[in-house]
DNA sequence: TTGTAGGCGTTATCAA
DNA sequence: TTGATAACGCCTACAA
């Protein structure tokens, strides 16, 4: 069995008091007294319970995360972020995936973390406005990233800038005929960042004179498979687009992927631009809105610290830059623009359908 | 202030012991008290204090998860595997980044998940026998992936195997000069799996009666930018390797990166397998070794559910397969080598240094 | 500076 | 089937 804090007290010859004390680096413990109950602590690998610490004091010393996608590019690079400053700080991270639809329910529905944890970090998670209440009444303090909720810290990009920036750099090249690779999932809850960039895609074509046409507009859902199904379903339009932004880098993948797999290329036959400069994006020459990603999770951590120490009364509202960076998939709209569909497939990557695979 | 046990009990008019039981479940509770509690509990929106039940009970209902990296596409995979399990067992995931040498060491100083969780899971992680020990210590179960502790559970794919089918499947391609980029930092400690496919990688060279030669291996630590490093350093030998094997795909992207900027091509030039089977491998064309990643997450979680449940007395061990997927980044060794570092860049994708990037 | 003792919210062991 | 009550291990007024 561990040793407790009265076999500690024992040994120190103090009371278990004084060990507390003593132990947290708190005043009021003479030096002497101090060195003892160290001492004592180490010679019984002495280890503070962390429950029965909680239960007696109401900290936690943890801080909850809920997010949709854990296995992610930028969820993880989040969270990485916010790990660096927690554990910096001695605070542990409890995480939760609510990706899936019957967790993300059964979550709000039983509400764990209630009295688990001492703060929250929501990841872009689409959340009803019972659910919003739901976490607002654990009285925490909550950080949000890329949805607002009201009462609630918060980090985020400019969405509407981003996104009209990657827009009028197709245009710029003199593209006209412009679709978008959604991650809208046609949610009607609040995880707005989709909803934002679309809006700002729609507004920038228009501002431009270009047509609305509902039909360049294809939901990917922020996946790499999902993105190649939006771009395959664009390509097959009776007037298929030049260019194409992709709301995200994955997305843009999956777009190069489907290109490949019908012998296109970027930018000869179809521009594309994606969002995030994800890890892999420059060995693929993609355009892209790049986004600090690691940092807006610091962010988020040092703003739950701040709200944690008192240091700061009122929730902040700090929205990090982005910024495009031009690479090789984005290129000048050619004057006669060919009729992809009706293309025979070029030679081009072997397609992993037909790549050969020795089991083993 | 939230409601306690003795505010359900008061309201159902039972005492707070018959609370307890009928909210978890118990038998010897009748239906309709049961009934009784369960309605004061929701009226009073009742939640129990895991602090206080971990207290009582000895169980802390959480599986505490320690790794190197949370934000490589590797460990994500597993963790999103973990806790698709575990939530589904309404287990949760105390997540810990061991990454930076300082919070490594820390941790094993302090063993700040002594009492906190019911289980631990390893993932890959660098370990001196003592800092093994020290986890045995804390008298849980532990399930680890990659290396091996006595006593613990364990999850692995056949390194060894993985690994001589890359190599071998260069010579089978005609390459002779095959160079590594291996994934060892040199460390000491018992992160055995560098070690084991580094071994391979030497032994199928020596069947093939190939002469080791010690400027082939280049350490990459697993990262991108350090892969593209090794690559560039294999490429600057007198005699540059027609072929390589990156122990990790976003090594061989790094590799691949390395050859982009200098102009050169696989397989053309370099034929180039790696590890993994990442979710962007395919769009690239990599040529991989792959292994199922998720589920070894999810077999880990099995493992401590096993060991919670005391389904199974002894802890087991179970290897799971790879596969070798040819794709097109691997080739023919050509019967006359270029001398790679002579060449003149040709035009390729624009290095990323020299990106347009516009400031916003 | 140090000690005493009550309380944190459950669970578990008895006894009824 | 139910209830009383002693743990669980620590923190924190308050008292000394």
């Amino acid at each position: 069995m561990a040793a407790s804090i009265i076999d500690v007290a024992r040994r120190a010859e103090v009371s278990t008091a004084t060990v507390s004390r003593a132990l947290r680096g708190l005043p009021n413990v003479s030096e002497a007294t101090r060195e003892r109950v160290l001492r004592a602590a180490e010679e019984l690998q002495y280890a503070v319970s962390p429950h029965a610490s909680s239960l007696a004091s109401g900290r936690t010393g943890t801080v909850g995360v809920i997010l949709p996608f854990v296995n992610r590019w930028f969820y993880s690079q989040v969270v990485a972020g916010i790990d660096s400053v927690l554990r910096a700080h001695d605070l542990d991270l409890l995480l939760y995936n609510l990706g899936d639809e019957r967790v993300h329910e059964r979550f709000f529905s039983r509400m764990p973390l209630r009295r688990r944890v001492d703060a929250l970090i929501v990841l872009n998670l689409p959340l009803s406005a019972a659910e919003c209440e739901a976490l607002v009444s654990m009285e925490v303090p909550v950080a949000v990233l890329g949805t607002r909720i009201p009462g609630c810290w918060h980090v985020s990009i400019d969405n509407a800038e981003g996104a009209s920036t990657a827009v009028r750099h197709l245009i710029n090249l003199g593209h006209r005929r412009i679709g978008m690779i959604t991650g809208a999932l046609g949610d009607p809850r609040g995880f707005t960042t989709p909803i934002v960039r679309q809006h700002a895609y729609r507004t920038v074509l228009s501002e431009a004179d270009i047509p609305y046409d509902p039909d360049l507009e294809a939901p990917g859902n922020f996946g790499i498979d999902e993105g190649a199904s939006a771009m395959a379903k664009l390509l097959s339009l009776p007037d298929p687009p030049t260019a194409v932004f992709a709301e995200s880098d994955q997305m843009a993948f999956g777009a190069l992927r489907t290109l490949n797999r019908m012998g296109l290329r970027a930018p000869d036959d179809v521009s594309v631009v994606g969002f995030d400069n994800h890890e892999t994006a420059e060995l693929l020459g993609l355009t892209t809105v790049a986004q600090p990603v690691a940092h807006q999770g610091e962010l988020l951590a040092r703003q739950i610290l701040d709200a944690l120490s008192g240091a700061c009364e009122e929730p902040t509202q700090v929205v990090v830059p982005t910024r495009l960076v031009v690479r090789s998939t984005t290129g000048a709209a050619s004057a006669a623009r060919p009729r992809h569909q009706h293309l025979s497939p070029r030679p081009g990557p072997e397609p992993d359908q037909n790549s050969r695979t020795t089991a083993r």
